[in-house]
DNA sequence: CTCTCATTAGAACGAACGCTCTATCCAGGA
DNA sequence: TCCTGGATAGAGCGTTCGTTCTAATGAGAG
């Protein structure tokens, strides 16, 4: 049986990979770090994960896919207006970026990156990833009126922009292209109108 | 003095270097394997580059700033209009990319990725080509009559998708998300007429 | 109580890591 | 001709890597 009151071993270990591969990426994050992050031993990760290090970074990546869906639907469904709703969410990434030191980035795309056409289970769940997002998009779009395919490729290209804009920004340490890409991705919404 | 008529040491070092941290990242490429890919031997590595790994991943990265900052320049000189010429681009990197088998992303990014609040150096290299890469757009767009505020926040949103699409082209291997870009790209440069 | 098995625990493996070090090579100047 | 110093060469340093392995633990079922 779980652990009763506590956090489960398991997702505590999943937990910890996420983070720390959002930090550091793959390669340099290594199994006895994560298994002394979780407060979890190396058995336990083996236990949990015996397929090593590739199945952990599949579970990482499907937890920061999760999350960045949920506070994703959160935002878009919070501002009616897709193009304000859609600067709404890089006002909240700039946030969460800013707050942590410019440490935080995108909890994906570090390790898909390195993962591409080396490690597949990890590029495609990386993959799977980002479709999810621009699904949880174009969902809102066609909700305010869009015709589908319109939705589907502008989608698209916020989630790209996003991203794009998100890795700009932590490298760079400013705000600036996250407020930027919200700016035009919105004059390019309302374009499509 | 320089070998003569065959390509420098230095340089072969470094072009190894840049060829191989844009397929693995910077983690996953050791200093074995790049005297190896190099032709040249671990001793003539630490000669040139006594700062070790660091000082090479810099000086990879100003490679990879150098050799996009060339086919970025031509393609922009190539086609007046400026909308064109971002739909231009993506073309390019969008054949680029399919041609590597989706292996060759962008020679800059995951290494700034991972190098971000981990190695100050190469962060510090990578923004320096993303900005470097900014005025190019940029310059353009002040050529094609567009008002500086403008051209630079116009040039920033610009390189920035064209990051984002290149890495989800990469990771979910389809031309689908740089084709996107470059006609969005345009859409949105139109809207600023 | 005893049995059972999921879980915890951590020592140990070979391989690879970044880096240091000494030795050698060899073209150009004196 | 000898000397000098940039360049080459690679063995070997200590460390860490991902992984394997055996043993101990401990709560619930019978």
């Amino acid at each position: 049986m779980k652990t009763k009151h506590e956090i489960g071993t398991r997702e505590r270990i999943v937990r910890a990979t996420s983070r720390l591969m959002q930090r550091q990426g793959y390669e340099a994050t290594g199994l006895k770090e994560i298994s002394r992050e979780a407060e979890a031993t190396l058995g336990s990760v083996y236990h949990f994960f015996p397929g090593g290090k590739q199945e952990l970074a599949v579970a990482a990546v499907r937890h920061g896919d999760l999350e960045f869906a949920e506070t994703l639907r959160e935002v878009l469904d919070r501002v009616e207006d897709p193009a304000e709703a859609v600067l709404a969410c890089t006002e909240e990434l700039a946030a969460g970026m800013r707050d942590s030191g410019w440490l935080d980035g995108c909890p994906v795309s570090t390790v898909a990156l390195e993962s591409a056409g080396r490690v597949p289970d990890v590029q495609r769940a990386a993959a799977e990833a980002f479709e999810n997002w621009r699904a949880i998009v174009s969902a809102k779009l066609r909700r305010s009126g869009f015709a589908d395919d319109v939705a589907e490729d502008l989608a698209h290209t916020i989630i790209n922009t996003l991203e794009g804009a998100e890795m700009s920004a932590q490298v760079s340490q400013s705000e600036t292209p996250l407020r930027l890409a919200g700016r035009h991705l919105a004059r390019l919404i309302a374009a499509y109108r």
